[in-house]
DNA sequence: GTGGTCTAGACCACG
DNA sequence: GTGGTCTAGACCACG
């Protein structure tokens, strides 16, 4: 499936929440599509099953997954999530510390604009052609 | 001094460096500027002086403040700082996150880039005229 | 697992860094090894939580341990440190502190020499035959 | 005089110990040489006047200096100082500490032999032609 | 007065 | 069970 490390800066629940998000954003995953049960896909990573537990509630919060009882969890149909705006400072603060540790590596603005520019790049699918 | 958001996202200890970091960037503090004790600093935020040890040990670790032993604690000469790749690595898992975070707010990512600008502005002292 | 000595020169968590680094260049301890958590250590060595704490976050910012969220704490891959100037003269300052001592106490260059070798045959492992 | 670093790793107390301790070696200083007051020291070297009272307070007892009521502070005749074993064992645990990290920098025995040659060196008065 | 070390103990995040 | 954050407070080294 996808690669858990354990060495990452986030932890494991926020790979797998990240993973799925990925996927979906990118189209391998569509809306209807049946995700691996929780089980199923703690033994495929070899993760602690509350660890997927734990993504798996957050995405379904966050209306990305959806469980059916009885039959599985799904890929909810995509809807832009209203903002909500203390998530959005969050985010800015984030934003705001990496930018502060970038500078003081000695990016410079349009450095990291072209960081972003090619993040964005890499879980976004093609929108043309 | 700064506030301090037992809310924030970020622990106590990173809101301080993140404050410090940033009024160094903005030039607000300059290199040899003495800052508040650890014991000053902590009564004027209300946090405990171990929180503030901790910022600013961390601090120091980055070379960004220095330490003279009975003296107090001063702005360092501003380095920039080798380009750690493991380092880098992280912050670009962090900024996928929250660029995958705001496209499902809708952001395109001209949006985010328009944003990572206006936080760039934020911090850095203008550089011309 | 090892002696703290409360009226040795060096504070608690600098004993407990000095043991473990010693016990990685011995290869007693491996890379990959799992130590001690560090309530555990705590209790066995009858010191705090987080005087062992402290230890352990310095010898994993010397990339000599590592922490794996949840999991526990493991020996690093060995890696030698790039040397940093500023560190370097420290070291050497403290050398001739003690070499200056032992010359008062009537300690010639050879026997200081001497001492040095033996110093070092006790922690490297042996690495021929 | 000699100057004083308040960013040395050693404290200036200790600074201003190492510093006669190695004139008196080299021989710059000799036995009977009157050495300055607390005060004109402290003056000398922009320090605090209890920092110079307490290095030479060390020294006294180390017997490398003495102060005679009313006249000043002298050299004292050299004497080689009886190994106090717990000092002994002090001065190994410091230098022991010092081996491991240069260790970790990659220095070999011979490299760590070599430095503390050239230490010994530095402050020895030649002792021949 | 300055920071450094250490203890004791609470609560939380992660797995 | 694992480490991370934070508090409260003691005592020490340095100046």
């Amino acid at each position: 499936m996808f690669p858990i490390d354990v060495r990452d800066v986030r932890p494991i629940y926020e790979q797998i929440i990240d993973n799925i998000k990925e996927q979906v954003i990118k189209g391998v995953l569509k809306p209807g599509d049946q995700i691996p049960s929780v089980r199923q896909l703690a033994s495929m990573l070899t993760v602690n099953v509350n660890t997927v537990t734990k993504a798996y509630q957050q995405l379904e919060r966050q209306k990305i997954i959806e469980t059916i009882r009885g039959r599985g969890t799904f890929v909810a149909d995509v809807i832009i999530k209203s903002i909500d705006q203390k998530e959005l400072q969050d985010i800015r603060k984030v934003l705001k510390s990496s930018c502060m540790q970038l500078h003081y590596m000695g990016f410079s603005k349009q450095d990291v604009i072209e960081e972003i520019s090619r993040i964005y790049d890499g879980f976004i699918k093609e929108e043309k052609s």
